[in-house]
RNA sequence: GCGGGAGUAGCUCAGUUGGUUAGAGCGCCGGCCUGUCACGCCGGAGGCCGCGGGUUCAAGUCCCGUCUCUCGCGCCA
């Protein structure tokens, strides 16, 4: 059925042009109608508008043929355009019987007719319009189909690659046109909360210089500077900064953002869209108070009897890597870890006694799994755990007052009593074990909670859990390049400021720092990241220097936002959040394909326009541009 | 770049240990049908079994290579 969805979606164009819903028709307003019959050429109505109020009226629709049910003396077209669908009746004794018969599927038409009742029993509660029918008395085709490569009816299953050949096909389609509806929605609902904070729109370049740190770019070459390229912006980052050292004080964009990187199912090749955010003279905990509410109010605006967290949890990155072995946990998921060490220091489980016992950073990690506590889920487990690369995945299972599995025998009834305490288990409960480095096992241990979760149906579906993560690491170290790095952007203050760096000597500090770095996880998903921006040019010298960058790489690389804040800039920081991942959220999709109008396949290819192409060698002459095809390599 | 999975009718898929003319459902086309809304019934068309090699009396089925799609890893400040 179309149009199930809010009035918002159905209703917002039925004023334009002369169009009017028929649930608010007047008396007078039937005149209008016959006056439009008369002299618009393809309708006085859209196919979601006529309702019982109308029976009787002389009316004119045009749609697209959804589907024919030809039962020989009477047959019927379901008539659909955006707005909805309206059920068409010939027979014989109409004039419009023959052409009726000749129709097909996702032909274009125009249909004159009667409203009438439908006769008792017939109505179609499921309908909007199911009350009445449309008894045609003239029907011309305005554009035939040929047999389709993609059906819209029934929406069933079709590859990937044809439906986005045949994108305006498959945008007929109730749930992707409904997506896309939503996804407007959304968009404009983000806007207005914005607009009602007191920020203002702007748009930034589209054709701007390559940055250097990040993504991959996509590059532009220059007709004009021979050799030289444009870059489209991985993100409008250097010019919302540049706002603020402009003094408009409150900027937002939604903004397209450009990232030539290999795709995901939750990342779209090639370009996706920011819901983009600076604001001047504020610290962090005001960008929270600020930005929360319009993120949870969108949410709330679009969960549809979804749960949404009220106040979002701050959970600083260390303890969400520890506790969940990820720094975008689904906090849908109840399992929290925990450190176990002490319960394996010197136990009969040598292998993990041993760890301990030769390296001090080595820490057994606990992940408590309710109700997991047969050998069938646990050996489950530990084979999937093995099929991810892992030795295995040890485990104690408590049943009937005894620990089993192979590390409960190991360690003795003692010690795996203390296990059971501290994490809160009962009989019929199991515990999972990583042991090591942290930094090396933390994400193999929270890929086990989700997979524990999932099968153990720990998870609560019905819901958005929506956390700020706090205090992301300044620095990380590079264990290829054996050397320290800027682990988010390089324009986030330290926390600590300039002073903070300066006191920090060993690289162990380093990477203690903080920075006023943060995100918001939904559900598992980072939906948006943000910071307070180092705005001072002695700190961000500093702060280069400390990745091995000295201040020439600054000036050469950020000369424009560097320049900018030798001559007085605010104090300012923002965010990001990913407009198509809260979509995607919202709707319920399982990609980004289904929230977006015209993606690239996995290849980066548009297949409907046929990008990337081929350009003659006019164009590249110009651009003083040769193709050098590497061979294959083997 | 690396790994998992999948390529048989327009689509979704079945196809036994290698063995006759490769099947089903949906869709399409034709016929019948006056109240359907996933209409129903009857009939029909439609296949380089992804492609190339190999083993074999015989290959959709086994082996090797290759291409395409898809999910994940790397990558994504």
């Amino acid at each position: 059925m179309r149009c199930s969805a809010p009035d918002f979606m159905c209703r917002h164009t039925m004023s334009r042009s002369g169009f009017k819903a028929a649930s608010e028709a007047e008396a007078d307003s039937t005149k209008l109608e016959e006056f439009q019959a008369m002299t618009h050429r393809y309708r006085t109505h859209t196919c979601g508008a006529l309702r019982a109020a109308d029976i009787g009226a002389d009316v004119r629709l045009s749609g697209w043929v959804h589907r024919v049910r030809d039962h020989g003396g009477v047959l019927f077209i379901d008539l659909r355009d955006h707005y909805g669908l309206t059920q068409v009746v010939a027979d014989p004794d109409s004039a419009a019987f023959k052409v009726a018969e000749s129709v097909r599927s996702e032909w274009v038409i125009r249909v004159d007719a009667r409203v009438r009742a439908r006769p008792e029993g017939t109505v179609n509660a499921e309908l909007p319009t199911g009350e009445i029918e449309l008894y045609a008395t003239e029907i011309e085709v305005l554009s035939a189909a040929k047999e389709l490569p993609v059906p819209v009816f029934g929406e069933p299953d079709y590859p990937e690659d044809l439906r986005l050949q045949y994108r305006f096909l498959d945008l007929r389609r109730e749930t992707l046109h409904e997506n896309i509806m939503r996804r407007l929605a959304v968009i404009k609902s983000m806007r207005r909360r914005m607009e009602d904070a007191g920020f203002f729109e702007f748009s930034t370049p589209i054709l701007t210089a390559s940055s250097p740190e990040g993504a991959r770019d996509f590059l532009v070459p220059s007709r004009l500077h021979v050799g030289k390229f444009y870059a489209l912006p991985q993100a409008p980052q250097i010019y919302k900064q540049l706002l603020m050292v402009s003094g408009f004080d409150r900027y937002f964009q939604i903004a397209p953002c450009f990232r030539d990187e290999d795709p995901r199912a939750d990342r779209l090749p090639g370009e996706f869209y920011q819901l983009d955010v600076e604001m001047s003279f504020v610290e962090q905990e005001e960008i929270f108070s600020t930005m929360e509410p319009i993120i949870r109010g969108v949410f709330e605006e679009f969960a549809e009897g979804r749960k949404v967290t009220e106040t979002f949890p701050r959970i600083a990155y260390d303890d969400a890597i520890a506790k969940y072995g990820s720094d975008k946990p689904d906090l849908r998921n109840p399992i929290e870890m925990q450190d176990v060490t002490e319960h394996f220091r010197g136990s009969g489980f040598k292998v993990f006694a041993g760890m301990i016992e030769k390296d001090p950073k080595v820490r057994v990690w606990a992940i408590p799994a309710p109700t997991g506590g047969s050998r069938a889920f646990c050996d489950r487990m530990n084979s999937w755990a093995q099929g991810e690369g892992q030795p295995g995945l040890g485990y104690i299972f408590y049943r009937d007052e005894e620990a089993a599995g192979p590390i409960g025998k190991n360690i003795g009834p003692e010690r795996s009593e203390a296990i059971r305490m501290q994490l809160g288990l009962k009989s019929g409960d199991a515990v999972f074990f990583a042991a090591g480095t942290p930094s090396k096992f933390y994400k193999f241990a929270g890929a086990a909670r989700d997979r524990i979760g999932q099968e153990l149906k720990l998870i609560d579906e019905d819901r958005f859990a929506l956390a700020w993560i706090v205090d992301f690491p300044m620095y990380e170290w590079n264990e290829d390049e054996k050397r320290i790095e800027f682990s988010h952007n390089p324009f986030s203050m330290p926390q600590g400021g300039l002073a903070a760096l300066e006191a920090a000597t060993s690289d162990e500090d380093l990477l203690a720092l903080k920075a006023y770095q943060y995100d918001i996880v939904c559900n598992g998903f980072e939906i948006a990241s943000g910071g307070i921006r180092n705005h001072l040019p002695a700190a961000m010298v500093k702060a280069f220097s400390i990745a091995g960058l000295g201040p020439e790489v600054v000036e050469e690389r950020f000369g424009g936002l560097y320049r900018a804040f030798q001559y007085g800039a605010p104090p300012h920081g923002g965010m990001a959040a990913g407009v198509d991942r809260m979509v995607m959220l919202l709707v319920d999709a399982k990609n980004l394909r289904e929230v977006s109008l015209f993606p690239m396949n996995q290849q980066a290819q548009d297949l409907l326009m046929g990008a990337p192409g081929d350009v003659d060698s006019k164009q590249l002459r110009e651009l003083s541009l040769r193709v050098a095809v590497p061979p294959k390599a083997n």
